[in-house]
Order: structure tokens, then C-alpha cells, then sequence
RNA sequence: GGCUCGAUGGCAGAGUGGUUAUGCAGCGGCCUGCAAAGCCGUGUACGCCGGUUCGACUCCGGCUCGAGCCUCCA
């Protein structure tokens, strides 16, 4: 498959330093707070790449991180006077229970950096040894000026970010563009005891230290949102390399950001959409599916448009799928993913493409005439759909939507007592009891098969 | 200011040097008791100005506008 690489600026073709085991890193969450829907855009595009992966390659570690020690995570314990354990568990918790609405499955590993400061202890104090880190006012800071490929993966001036007047510059830092790698943490604040005295890690070396214990010290791909190339991948790319002497990351893969109103969504703007209350209001896979209508590098505008857009658009996947619902399809099918969904797929994550076939199997299942076409086309749909994590629930729960058993069955009573009217001609009946139902979003469809039911978008 | 990226029909959104993207919405038809769903048909879209070319939405240059990064940020 094609990649687009951030580094290199083109896409080329993937190739797997190990073709038997391929390796990705994605930077995880701060757990500090809820998430909101652009935070959930990696977390989504990249199981998306790792379910086409895990189909291609025999074996996929994937390691998304879970950054449990912050400032801002120290912040909201003061502020909330509970522990920063209690913190981080609860929005270690929220976070999972969002990608649990989202379908997204489970990553490899899930390190936390609390549990890695031995690690990053160590890739710290190997930077020292290796002359590119050098320790200030209990600090420790990596040296911008000694590694000469910094600003490659970002495409900076290095010379402008060794000056960069625009911050005030610490007196300890040789360069103003030098980084923390250790910085010391009062006594109100937590911290971890080491070398260079008790403190906490800064703000990169985690993503460094994670990364290679359990990636090994060059990665196949690594991803993230585009709004971390700089600094932080720049920086890990830059300590990681000059820790280890070796390559770190193949093909940096990044996607673009979630917009509201024309801005990018964030916490720091406030125009933030959180997850969890989305999800009160929409399927978790209508998320999804908006999530990967565009593609994963280009932007993406939310609005109230393209939520309807996709409820309906789904509603006319599932809809064949419906049709096919007494389509048996043999576990030993085999491979029925077409060869343009896969190409599609394979250029680069091209999801827009990818829905598309999908689209052209729902047609096909629309005026499919024999059984056998039916079984070939709903195999598609499903191990395609399986792909892009979506389409893999019954239609008829899809259709169902917020209605429990009991409210259900009271709809069927009324189809039931509609179609002794239409039995009768008794049409204002009819019409009655569907537009009682109706009031209700339950909106009814006849067929020759008999009357099928699905609740409004 | 510097560095990146983008500008496609009412909306969303792919793609291509000369042929239908796709979906949503709309319109006409079929089907239906009427609907809904589905099917068939339907839209003179490619920011502006130059250039290259037999031919450019697609390549090149300039411009305008927009976004991101340059500070924590997915």
C-alpha cells in the first residue's frame, strides 16, 4: 500500500522494516479532561490503518500511549482537590469509554508514561553521555544546535529556531530553542527522584522512551495529529535518533484537524465539541463515518449539515443491508473485498474512495436477482465495511435506534392492526395509524415481503 | 513575518491532461391505494489572471482568499 510521508512530502510505496511485523507508534491523549471530536480523529483514522494493516501483514504492533503525567493534569487535581491518580484514571476511563463509541478497537499497548520513568531516565541520561543534552539549574535540556537535522521533519529554519526571539528565553537554556528533558518539581509538586535531582519528565522524551521499549528504536509509521509535527514530533524525532544512533520513525503519517466555524477545534480556543455529549445525540458510528468521509489529511469542517449528510448516507448502506438480512454468507467465503475498495484503501487511507465502492456494492444489492449474487455482494459489504469499522452491527438494531423491546412490540402491534386495514381498504385507518406512528419518528415502509419499520434520521 | 497545506456543482467530498466520481438535497418518471424505501433519468462544478499544450479543473508562474504550525494543543 502508498503511504504520504510528512517528512518526505510524498506518498510512496509502504515497505515494513520487518514485512512479517509492522510497527506504529500514535501519540494518545493527556487524560486531563474530556475529549472532544477532534481529539478522536487519530484514534479513528489510525485503527483504521491498522485494521488494513492487521488484514495485509501477518503481524501489527500498534502502541498508542496514554501521557498520565502533566502539568495540566497536576492543575486539575489542585483545582478539584482530588489525587492526579484519581485524575487520570477517571480520564483514562472517559477516554476508553469514547473509543468504545466509536468502534475503535483495541490498541497492542497502552503504555503509561508513570510507568516508564526508568526508561526515560535512561534515554535521557544517554543523550547526556551522547553529548547532546546537557544539564542546567536542575534541568535538562536537549541542545538544538548539536544535532543538525533538527527542523527537517517540520521544515524549519534551524538557524531561525536556535534564535527564535518571539519567547521570553530561560537564562538555563544555551539556545532558546532548546527543550526540556527533565525539569525539577517543587515540593508541592509531583515528582520522580534521578540524576539530576527529584523532578518530572518534559513535555517529548515520553513519546522517545515509550516508542522503543516496546517498538524497538526505528518504527515503521508514525502518527499523530498535524498540530504535533511541531515541536513534539520534531523533538522526538530529534531525541530518539541521537538516543539510539538510529533511524526512528519510516513514514510519519498526520492528519488534518476537525474545524468548527472555520477554526480548528481546541481546548485552549474553547469552540471544543466534547465526545461523550455528542454521542447523546448521534450513533457513535455516525461519528465515525463522518470522521472518514473525508480524507484523513485534508480538513474537516463539523457542522449540522454533515451530520444529517452522514445519518442518511449510512441509512442507505444499511438499508441494503437490511434487504439481505436472510443472506446467509458462509463463514469460508473467503476474500470478497473488491479490488477497487482495496486500492481505494491502499492509496493512502483513501476512505472518501473506499465509501464510495461501498456505495456501488449498495446498489448492487439493490437490483441483485439471484441469491447467490446477494451472497457475494453482502460479503463484500461486510468484510469491506469490516475495514473502515463500520456497517458491522444487525440493521435491523441500526434501525431500531433509541426504541427498547417494549416500544417495539407496540410498534408491531400497530403494523400489524394497519395492515388488517389495508386488508380492508380501509385506507383513512391506514393512514391513520402511520401517521400516529410518524408523530412518533417511526417512519414505516411497505414491501411485498410486508411492512418493515426504521425510526426517522 | 517565516514555514506548510488547501480553494471542485445547493451541501459534503474523490479524482483525472481529452470519457459518469460517490453520497445528501432537488427535479421528472417507475413502483405504491397514497406514501416511504428502491429503481431509472436529470445538473453546462472545478477561486482569479497569465503560460505550456491540438486540448487544462488537472502541468507551470503570479495573485486573491482560507486553514495549520512557529507557545500547551489530535
Amino acid at each position: 500500500m502508498k503511504l504520504y510521508n510528512t517528512e518526505t512530502k510524498i506518498k510512496t510505496e509502504f515497505v515494513p522494516i520487518n514485512p512479517e511485523h509492522v510497527t506504529m507508534y500514535v501519540c494518545g491523549p493527556t487524560v486531563y479532561n474530556y475529549c472532544h471530536i477532534g481529539n478522536f480523529r487519530p484514534p479513528v483514522v489510525f485503527d483504521v490503518l491498522a485494521r488494513v494493516l492487521r488484514a495485509k501483514y501477518p503481524k501489527v504492533t500498534y502502541v498508542r500511549n496514554i501521557t498520565d503525567i502533566d502539568d495540566k493534569i497536576n492543575a486539575a487535581a489542585a483545582e478539584q482537590g482530588v489525587s492526579i491518580a484519581h485524575i487520570s484514571e477517571k480520564f483514562t476511563q472517559a477516554y476508553h469509554d469514547d473509543l468504545a463509541v466509536l468502534g475503535v478497537r483495541d490498541v497492542d499497548v497502552e503504555p503509561k508514561v508513570t510507568e516508564h520513568v526508568t526508561e526515560i531516565h535512561q534515554e535521557i541520561q544517554s543523550l547526556i553521555d551522547r553529548g547532546y543534552a546537557y544539564e542546567a539549574q536542575g534541568h535538562v535540556l536537549f541542545s538544538v544546535a548539536s544535532y543538525s537535522d533538527y527542523g527537517k521533519l517540520s521544515k524549519r529554519d534551524p538557524e531561525e529556531l536556535l534564535a527564535g526571539a518571539r519567547v521570553d528565553v530561560a537564562t538555563y537554556k544555551k539556545d532558546s530553542g532548546d527543550f526540556v528533558l527533565w525539569k525539577p518539581s517543587d515540593d508541592d509538586q509531583p515528582g520522580w527522584d534521578s540524576p539530576w535531582g527529584r523532578g518530572r519528565p518534559g513535555w517529548h522524551i515520553e513519546c522517545t522512551a515509550m516508542a522503543a521499549k516496546h517498538l524497538g528504536d526505528t518504527i515503521d509509521i508514525h502518527g499523530g495529529g498535524n498540530d504535533l509535527v511541531f515541536p513534539h514530533h520534531e523533538n522526538e524525532r530529534a531525541q530518539s535518533t541521537c538516543s539510539h544512533g538510529a533511524k526512528f520513525v519510516n513514514y510519519w503519517l498526520h492528519n488534518g484537524l476537525i474545524n468548527m466555524n472555520q477554526e480548528k477545534m481546541s481546548k485552549s480556543l474553547g469552540n471544543v465539541l466534547l465526545l461523550k455529549d455528542l454521542a447523546k445525540e448521534i450513533p457513535g458510528e455516525v461519528i465515525r463515518y463522518i470522521l472518514l468521509s473525508a480524507h484523513y489529511r485534508a480538513p474537516l469542517d463539523w457542522s449540522d449539515d454533515v451530520i444529517q449528510q452522514a445519518k442518511s448516507s449510512l441509512e442507505r448502506l444499511y438499508g441494503a443491508l437490511r434487504k439481505m438480512v436472510d443472506v446467509d454468507v458462509p463463514s469460508d467465503i473467503g476474500n470478497q473485498i473488491p479490488r477497487a475498495f482495496d486500492d481505494a484503501m491502499s492509496d493512502d487511507l483513501n476512505t472518501p474512495k473506499a465509501l464510495a465502492e461501498l456505495f456501488a456494492l449498495a446498489k448492487q444489492a439493490n437490483t441483485a436477482t439471484s441469491i447467490d449474487e446477494q451472497v457475494t455482494i453482502k460479503a463484500a459489504m461486510m468484510q469491506s465495511g469490516q475495514w473502515l469499522g463500520l456497517l458491522q452491527q444487525d440493521p435491523e438494531v441500526w434501525f431500531s435506534g433509541d426504541r427498547d423491546a417494549a416500544q417495539a412490540d407496540e410498534i408491531e402491534r400497530l403494523i400489524v392492526e394497519r395492515a388488517q386495514a389495508k386488508a380492508d381498504k380501509n385506507w383513512a385507518r391506514a393512514d391513520e395509524i402511520r401517521d400516529r406512528l410518524s408523530a412518533k419518528k417511526v417512519v414505516l415502509e411497505d414491501s411485498a415481503n410486508g411492512t418493515i419499520w426504521r425510526i426517522e434520521s
